[in-house]
DNA sequence: ATTCAAGGCCAT
DNA sequence: ATGGCCTTGAAT
């Protein structure tokens, strides 16, 4: 406090680093000495000179030459360091950090999708902070306390995200040069430099080799690190589970960051407009690619994420759980708090207590933001590649969010990898359904005029089933119009989906699986008044979303057989059950992938 | 002792 | 309300 004066005054040498380099010399060449991630400069340089095939140097590569990274993803500005999650300019952080600090609420004049660049940023704060989400900004790093200096849990992801940009540009540079191959020309795309580094998926670094040792030795660190992070929440059982994650590692069940034993083995959180009527979209099929693809959440990411700004979901107000205290900020249902406590647990057992269901509605993601997040991937060259990258993104959420559930975090990691595995497909189905039945995503989801219909991201691409999936779709509105169909039964249903040791995926045989799931049928019955779950007016609905899901899931396997998805490593880990017999029948890896598939979107007529 | 991301301060 | 610069402080 006293100091403050004579540290302004005095431009010693102590202090921040970062910030003392900056003031120095706010000359251009700042830009290069200042960089933040200290390390990577000899790298980048050199790869200015060397890299960067001929053909993709034209206009804008050449100016920014030094990395591929020093401009913010939200508005273009210079970056200056990782910021909740994202390297960003010192302006979105500030913004970033007071919208989340003040819950300030924004509301766009226009139609939500103003272009945000260093020059008329402020000019629609709404569409900026979307955009800061949509890109990766992460409103768990906003402190609740706002306690100063320290790290927090973030750390390892940030050092992660280093490591890999510097394996991005070397293998730019290196041999082989321009793998960043996107022949397309549109190849940022494969290289979305503004992926957040907290989405454990990151870039599908398989083919960056990085040896197993490395790897080994490196998730070991962020465990140890994450398990001391005082940020951590509770970290009760994470004790345990950090065996188990360890075990894994040392079994060689961890060949990248992407795979689901790796989400699961880290711990990090993450979390997740207009009616429909759509034209029948099984013509797209044939444009979209000879077949179809597609899935959503990964490492928490993720998914399920911010709940923030908005108010608490009407229907958990019965519940105990606290998200609603005075004092709390925004997320409702972050990750934060949501290690459930052995007390809440309970009461998913004991019959006299709150009605199951509507005590798990506190544990829905939020997913209101679902639409700037998907909105955000329009650079993706083909359908295919939308549907996909989508997927993987809410499939990190999904991930997580099953973690954070009541009981499932006591499972064994086997356990939760076989039910995350028999239930994603059928959870992303619904999700994409529901959510453009209530109207959070549009009818056609795309930008600058590339649009794909919303259900056929929500069947991963497979257009064959359009015909049934506008059906069930306008039959979840007519429920949803009569009050038969509301957030409970949504609950309801994802939860019956995740808990379902039955899907012919998964192959838990643990008991209390069973248990929780008649436990959620018998609370959706008394919610609905019905003699048992079979009676339930959205019962139906549920049946034939896991039908769907079903045929969805065969359709990506067989995408998956044909080679197409060797992108998507955390796909391709979601769909390869028990391991082996087929591992070794489907591609492995390929640079990222591209093309022959690719097709472009199709322009919304 | 050094880093560096998070919060604070304050001129615009 | 912004955004540049400064202070913090756990992790390295």
């Amino acid at each position: 406090m006293e100091e403050r004066g004579i540290e302004r005054g005095s431009p010693t040498s102590g202090g921040g680093g970062a910030s003392s380099s900056s003031s120095a010399s706010p000359t251009v060449t700042a830009t290069v000495t200042t960089s933040p991630p200290g390390g990577l400069l000899d790298i980048k340089m050199e790869m200015g000179v060397v890299g960067l095939p001929q053909q993709m140097i034209p206009s804008q590569q050449l100016q920014r030459s030094p990395v591929d990274s020093e401009l913010c993803p939200v508005c273009g500005d210079k970056v200056s360091g990782y910021h909740y999650g994202l390297l960003t300019c010192e302006s979105c952080k500030g913004f970033f950090k007071r919208t989340v600090q003040n819950k300030k609420q924004y509301q766009c004049s226009a139609d939500k999708t103003c272009t945000v660049d260093k020059t008329c940023r402020k000019r629609c704060p709404s569409c900026r902070f979307n955009k800061c989400l949509a890109q990766g900004m992460k409103m768990e790093a906003v402190r609740e306390d706002r306690m100063r200096g320290g790290r927090n849990k973030f750390g390892s992801y940030y050092k992660r995200d280093r490591a890999q940009r510097m394996q991005r540009m070397q293998s730019r540079v290196g041999p082989g040069g321009p793998l960043v191959g996107a022949g397309s020309g549109t190849g940022s795309a494969f290289f979305p430099t503004q992926q957040s580094p907290m989405d454990a998926h990151v870039t599908s670094s398989t083919h960056y080799v990085m040896d197993m040792q490395q790897m080994e030795a490196k998730l070991k660190s962020e465990y140890n690190q994450l398990l001391q992070s005082p940020t951590l929440s509770s970290s009760t059982g994470n004790a345990a589970a950090a065996a188990q994650a360890q075990s894994f590692v040392q079994r060689g069940y961890v060949p990248n960051c992407e795979s689901l034993a790796a989400i699961l083995g880290s711990s990090i959180d993450y979390s997740y407009q207009h009616p429909v009527k759509h034209e029948p979209f099984s013509d797209y099929q044939d444009q979209f690619i000879s077949q179809p693809p597609l899935p959503d959440y990964a490492s928490f990411t993720p998914q399920i994420q911010y709940a923030h700004m908005v108010p608490v979901p009407p229907l958990s107000s019965s519940s105990s759980a606290g998200s609603g205290n005075g004092s709390t900020r925004s997320s409702p249902q972050l990750p934060m708090c949501t290690q459930p406590t052995e007390k809440t647990i309970d009461t998913f057992y004991s019959k006299n207590t709150h009605n199951t269901v509507v005590a798990l509605m506190q544990y829905m993601p939020n997913d209101d933001h679902i639409a700037q997040r998907l909105l955000y991937l329009h650079d993706r060259p083909s359908a295919t590649e939308y549907i996909m990258s989508g997927a993987e993104e809410l499939l990190n959420d999904f991930i997580n969010w099953g973690r954070e559930s009541p009981y499932f975090n006591k499972l064994s990691n086997e356990d939760q990898m076989s039910l995350l595995r028999g239930s994603w497909v059928t959870i992303h189905v619904m999700d994409i359904t529901f959510a453009a039945a209530l109207q959070k995503l549009p009818p056609d989801l795309g930008r600058g005029g590339k649009f794909i219909p919303t259900g056929l991201f929500a069947l991963l691409g497979n257009g064959k089933l359009a015909g049934a999936w506008e059906a069930i779709f306008n039959r979840i509105q007519l429920l949803m119009s009569d009050c038969q169909l509301d957030g409970t039964d949504i609950t309801a249903m994802r939860f019956a989906s995740l808990f379902d040791d039955d899907s012919g995926y998964g192959r838990s045989s643990n008991a209390l699986v069973h248990s929780v799931r008649a436990s959620i049928f018998q609370g959706w019955a008394e919610r609905r008044s019905a003699a048992d779950h079979t009676s339930i007016p959205a019962w139906g609905v549920y049946v034939t979303l896991v039908q769907l899901a079903q045929q969805c899931r065969e359709y990506l396997f067989d995408e998956l057989r044909s080679g197409k998805l060797m992108a998507y490593n955390l796909l391709r880990d979601m769909l390869v059950m028990n391991s082996n017999h087929l591992t070794t029948a489907i591609p492995t890896s390929r640079p990222h992938a591209i093309s022959i598939y690719e097709s472009e979107l199709v322009p919304v007529t």
